[in-house]
DNA sequence: ACTCTACTTTAGAATGATTATAAAGTAGTA
DNA sequence: TACTACTTTATAATCATTCTAAAGTAGAGT
């Protein structure tokens, strides 16, 4: 089955018009089985190879922004400068491996977060990451 | 009892030199009981109030990254341009009030995390941070 | 107190990530 | 094909942070 048509029908049902730059980010994000995290740069690494053409930041920033927004991207809270994004948008947490800069995911269900506190202001609780750092 | 010798006890103990801009910075992060959640900016704009001086941004940076250095401060993870600042060196959690742009400290004992996986390639766990985002 | 040296502060430049701008290009509809 | 709204693009602008190197200061030894 064409993966070109099922990301083109994706990018219609989100209102955003299948254009090359578009079909060639939502190759490298979506055609794979497993999770997949980057930064905008390792993302603009890959692009340029695959298409073998200059991508301009702008471009991949509005993308992957405009992804971001319609749920097909998850954007991962992370101490530093880089900005990581994720293309599992369940609900999990990760670990980080400090030595590689690298993401990994672990499924929500198997990890388990007890005896929150109550919430201060009687807030509501929007969500719960735990982040596991390894060496 | 005089806090600030406490403070100049703690820097020459820390092998800096209390200077005015480090006792000013001390007094405003350590002459507290509870907590103390910041930004470099903040920090900036509250010390310049009490000493009626400009602070250069440098020694902010400076002063905080020795602080955090020997332990005096720790460095919060959180997504986004900013970087915060603890007074709370123990390991602990946060919940983080998008709303207000504002960290709440939750004790880690606590909160219970478990079910963890293993780590991937026999790695160690150096830490696992719970940020809890309200709303 | 005086001097010397290493440590500090400082303003401003440099860097790096991200966002804004506005001009040129393109998709999709009529 | 023609038109219009959406896109891409190069570049400038912004923002947080780090670097630099020159001027200032603390503390030890005199």
């Amino acid at each position: 089955m064409d993966q070109i048509k099922i990301h083109i029908d994706k990018l219609r049902a989100s209102g955003l018009r299948p254009t090359k730059q578009r079909l060639a980010i939502c190759k490298i994000l979506f055609n794979r089985k497993e999770t997949f995290h980057f930064t905008i740069d390792q993302l603009k690494k890959i692009a340029e190879k695959n298409i073998k053409k200059k991508i301009s930041l702008a471009t991949l920033y509005n993308t992957v922004h405009a992804f971001k927004k319609r749920g097909h991207l998850k954007e991962i809270s992370l101490k530093g400068n880089k900005t990581f994004f994720d293309t599992n948008t369940k609900h999990h947490h990760h670990f980080y491996d400090e030595d590689m800069s690298q993401l990994i995911d672990i499924e929500g269900k198997n990890i388990l977060v007890g005896n929150l506190p109550k919430t201060p202001n009687g807030k509501k609780i929007k969500s719960v990451e735990v982040l596991v750092k390894i060496t």
